[in-house]
DNA sequence: CTCGTCATGTAAAGCGTTACATGATTTC
DNA sequence: GAAATCATGTAACGCTTTACATGACGAG
């Protein structure tokens, strides 16, 4: 349940509405996590009906801003401290590559460029932010700047590797040539389906 | 549905069983991708029905194996080529840090300190895979080896981060010292809770 | 014959995404 | 007064995880 915890901590360094939350996750954590409103507004609610929020003011459009109270500072700080972190990740880039022996070469090359094209625009955002901030230098974006800094390390990095991965796919194509992984049968026909 | 291409890319390799297919998840896709039985047989069933995979053997504890069929290679190639790849990425470790704003360095500290270890561990993990990968090369362990490269290259670079991350904390900490961003009323009661 | 492992599945609950619905306020 | 944006929510569907159930085979 990180998203209950995403939304303590967000309101925990400022209160705010549901919308003003979708902003934040889109504008400081787009790339380490994301949501919608329809999760946003249910899980407020839940999140109020436990006591963990209190609806502080009422503004404008029907807008409720939205505080974390103190136990709702317990509640993340013996989540940030107390529970394990969920260190199991997905990245359906890397899966794909482990299925490239299926591509020729030259589809294989095409993928990559492309992928290196969309690391290269991320980090230049990426870049752009570390300069705002740079600018004006807002006390208490310290961590999210810390978490930024991940991001400008990570992508030069992957896009390093993504061009490793396409001089070493192109060796690994001429090695494997004429002796194709999938070619020889496999398996003998012993059963029938029967459904 | 990356799950499904998953299974199909498995079986294009190699023909077997859920079983060893939530093996192979296990031993080569481990840090990729992951899922549980409940979801591998179902999903063979229903590849089953649309004739991406076939049930080619019968084996002893009434065990199926599947092999893929040619609609399912076509398949698994246009998902490759012609489907944008979700690029979408969660990460927990780094939500968290977004908000150790609310820990006292000393808890930061240990909780950066149990990420390192973890870490160093899971190089460990790779470096022993790598070992085994080069006494005995495998042709066709190719793109596997480019996805573990990834991951020799990953994990010395985040932990430089978080080794980074521990010592700007400290600074961090120590300049907001007594401005902590918590203390001051952050919003009027303006509304009353009516529910 | 017992234990470990191989092997396949179902059920239920939780989490996440997409689509849809509605209305209030500000800006031009 | 029209359009953009602010603002909150529901419904349905799909994916993922946890828990449970069952049984076959092989080794000792």
């Amino acid at each position: 349940m990180s998203l209950r915890h995403a939304l303590l901590g967000l309101l925990a360094e400022k209160p705010g509405t549901g919308y003003v939350l979708k902003k934040r996750f889109e504008q400081s954590l787009a790339n380490v996590w994301s949501t919608e409103t329809s999760q946003i507004y249910p899980e407020l609610a839940r999140l109020e009906s436990e006591g963990l929020i209190i609806e502080s003011a009422r503004g404008p459009r029907r807008s409720k801003t939205y505080t974390v109270t103190p136990s709702g500072l317990v509640e993340i700080r013996r989540w940030l401290t107390e529970i394990e972190p969920n260190r199991s990740s997905r990245n359906e880039a890397l899966l794909r590559v482990f299925f490239y022996f299926l591509l020729d070469e030259e589809e294989i090359n095409r993928l990559i460029r492309k992928e290196i094209e969309y690391h290269r625009d991320l980090l230049a955002s990426y870049e752009e932010i570390e300069k705002q901030l740079r600018a004006s230098p807002n006390i208490g974006d310290q961590f999210g700047r810390i978490v930024l800094e991940w991001g400008l390390r990570y992508e030069p990095a992957f896009k390093e590797w993504l061009e490793w991965a396409n001089a070493r796919a192109k060796r690994a194509h001429r090695t494997t040539e004429g002796a194709p992984r999938q070619t020889r049968p496999v398996a003998k026909v012993r059963g029938t389906k029967s459904a």
